[in-house]
DNA sequence: GCAAGGTC
């Protein structure tokens, strides 16, 4: 017997289908000569502290430095506390005794890091020493699954990526474990104080925002504004200068040649400019522009919209959510015209779905080349009814982005009319000529600028118009805006491309901090710390998360390019760079950081305002 | 009690 095992149940079906294998074992699918079995994510974690003779939290263990790392069942929280997960517990059982009973073993978890590190962590733990083969594919079409199981690879060609899965999966721990209970104790450990590679710059992320907006001193400054009337049809128009000094401002606001001023026709059109703008419709989804669409449509946690999710997917109504890519291959897009049909009868999408019948698709979400392990969210096609209003609001965003994606362009008409009148002003309007993708949502939410004109009259250069008012207008700079989900989400995906290095950029280039799996459970983590809360859309920093940025603003810790530097080096690993050289300086850096902590704790509760700490230590 | 990573 053949064993294929995939990282989980939907790509085992999938595999299983394709071989026409159909008979439903518990915890696989037999036929062919073939039992396809699956994971469910990692299985197996390394094994905490305590494992390795670490009891307690105490200052004398720091640096813990596990000669051999264990691994662990995944465990879940009970009312007991912390339990091995029966689940897992029981398709690890599933999967010992099919790998016992193998002719071979072929692994077709994820084609990526994580994929591997899945199925070695599970190989090892089961001291399973039969030799095996590896699938790697990057597309879930019978052709391409065909194909790579022709084309199957020895095992051991993977090797040194499953090296480089390994090494950040330890090193995540030693950091992580080790920087969380030096902090923690010599803050004086009342409550945990955790620190990580991800977590400590997203907390930072927020807090240096924060304290930005904080320290924002508003700068006043002046422009001046006119009303012009062309043959009954009023519009406005600004200063091209603003001025810090009013008395500048006011200097020119004396010149305007108003109608008040005695002047009949005071603004002369010195130039008119209308040029088309088309605008590309959007991309496909992936889990992280949902997670924004939804938080900003609906205000939407990215946990919430991650499970509602989860939940379409489990009932088949959506392709797998946790994806990075906003493409679809061509062999997918083959589908695209079926999935559209059925959009037909939808209440609101219904008529866009009739229009896209008649045209040929947008094909900017096409790609193959960009689909990494998972294409773009889609919907498969499958009557979706009786949904809750959240879970069919997110389907809507999912079939509306397939609509918006393989439609037209939208062509807007940008006009910009310049007055002379003592000085410069321009008067800016936009008019949507042909909507395109824009009439799926018909929302056209496009932020306006205030000194925006909705649509702009008909006007010729060298004309000479009535002022009919003019204003001198006070204003004041702004700070940027607070951090909210999807803002900070949009964050994460890009704090690479803000690293001055550029070795440690390129590092992180299609990386960003976390993956689009973790990023909703990061904001929960920072959320059940304490360090931030949800106030209305904004995520806002504790006095306890600030005073923990106290501490580590100026640590590696609490940079992206840690980040890069550990994918720089795991690339090196993958392609064959010595592992021990990277172990030891995670090892020294863990001792360093350690120390650091330890000294650095004790000033944390200083910095914690008392409200949030002293009450309760009274 | 603690990381980051994956998923039901």
């Amino acid at each position: 017997m053949k064993i294929v095992i995939a990282e989980k149940p939907s790509v085992a079906r999938e595999l299983a289908k394709v071989f026409g294998a159909t008979t439903k074992k518990n915890g696989y699918i037999e036929g062919k000569g073939y039992s396809f079995t699956w994971a469910f994510g990692h299985l197996l974690q390394l094994a905490p502290p305590q494992e390795y003779g670490f009891i307690g939290w105490r200052r004398q263990h720091l640096p813990m430095l596990p000669k051999k790392f264990k691994l662990a069942i995944r465990k879940i929280k009970t009312k007991e506390g912390f339990v091995d997960d029966p689940a897992v517990k029981k398709q690890l059982d599933i999967i010992r005794q099919l790998f016992d009973e193998a002719t071979e073993i072929i692994v077709a978890t994820d084609a990526g890091r994580e994929g591997e590190l899945i199925f070695r962590y599970i190989y090892y733990y089961l001291k399973c020493k039969k030799p095996f083969k590896r699938l790697w594919i990057s597309s879930q079409t019978d052709e391409a699954i065909k194909e790579g199981f022709r084309n199957l690879k020895p095992g051991t060609d993977y090797d040194t990526l499953f090296n480089s899965a390994h090494c950040r999966s330890e090193s995540d721990w030693l950091v992580g474990m080790n920087a969380t209970q030096a902090l923690s104790i010599s803050a004086g450990a009342r409550s945990v104080l955790s620190l990580g590679r991800v977590q400590t710059p997203t907390l930072a992320m927020i807090c240096s925002r924060y304290l930005e907006i904080k320290n924002f001193v508003p700068q006043t400054y002046y422009q001046l504004s006119i009303q012009l009337d062309q043959q009954g049809q009023i519009f406005k128009a600004i200063s091209v200068n603003s001025f810090d000094k009013k008395e500048e401002a006011e200097a020119l606001f004396e010149k305007i040649e108003d109608l008040k001023s005695g002047f009949p026709n005071g603004g002369h059109i010195l130039d008119v400019e209308a040029k088309p703008r088309k605008e590309p419709p959007p991309l496909l989804h992936d889990l992280s522009s949902l997670q924004q669409e939804a938080n900003k449509k609906k205000g939407f946690t990215a946990d919430q919209t991650l499970s509602l999710l989860q939940n379409l997917y489990e009932s088949k109504l959506v392709s797998y959510p946790r994806t990075g890519s906003r493409y679809i291959g061509d062999d997918i897009f083959a589908g695209i015209p079926d999935l559209i049909r059925k959009v037909s009868d939808h209440p609101d999408f219904g008529k866009q779905a009739d229009f896209l019948q008649t045209v040929s698709l947008n094909k900017r979400s096409v790609n193959a080349k960009k689909v990494t392990d998972h294409h773009a969210i889609l919907p498969t096609g499958e009557n979706a009814y009786g949904l809750s209003a959240d879970k069919q609001a997110i389907y809507d965003m999912v079939v509306g982005r397939m609509l918006e994606a393989f439609h037209q362009e939208c062509v807007k008409e940008v006009t910009k009319i310049t007055v002379e009148s003592g000085s410069l002003f321009t008067a800016n309007g936009t008019v949507i000529r042909s909507a395109g993708w824009r009439s799926v949502w018909n929302d056209n939410e496009e932020e306006k600028k205030d000194e925006d004109n909705p649509s702009l009259p008909k006007v010729k250069k060298g004309e000479l118009l009535p002022i009919i008012e003019k204003q001198l207008l006070e204003k004041q700079t702004k700070p940027k805006a607070m951090y909210n989900e999807a803002s900070l989400l949009k964050a994460l995906e890009t704090s690479g491309k803000e690293i001055e290095d550029e070795e440690l950029r390129y590092a992180m280039k299609d990386t960003g901090l976390g993956t689009p799996a973790t990023r909703a459970s990061i904001i929960e983590t920072l959320i059940t710390r304490e360090y931030i809360i949800r106030e209305k859309r904004n995520l806002v920093p504790t006095s306890k998360g600030l005073a923990v940025y106290d501490v580590v603003k100026d640590q590696k810790i609490a940079q992206a390019e840690l980040t890069g530097q550990w994918e720089k080096r795991l690339e090196e690993i993958r392609t064959g760079a010595s592992v021990t050289d990277f172990k030891s300086e995670i090892t020294d850096y863990t001792r360093t950081i350690t120390n650091e902590l330890l000294a650095a704790g004790a000033t944390l509760l200083d910095k914690m305002s008392p409200k949030t700490e002293s009450v309760k230590a009274g």
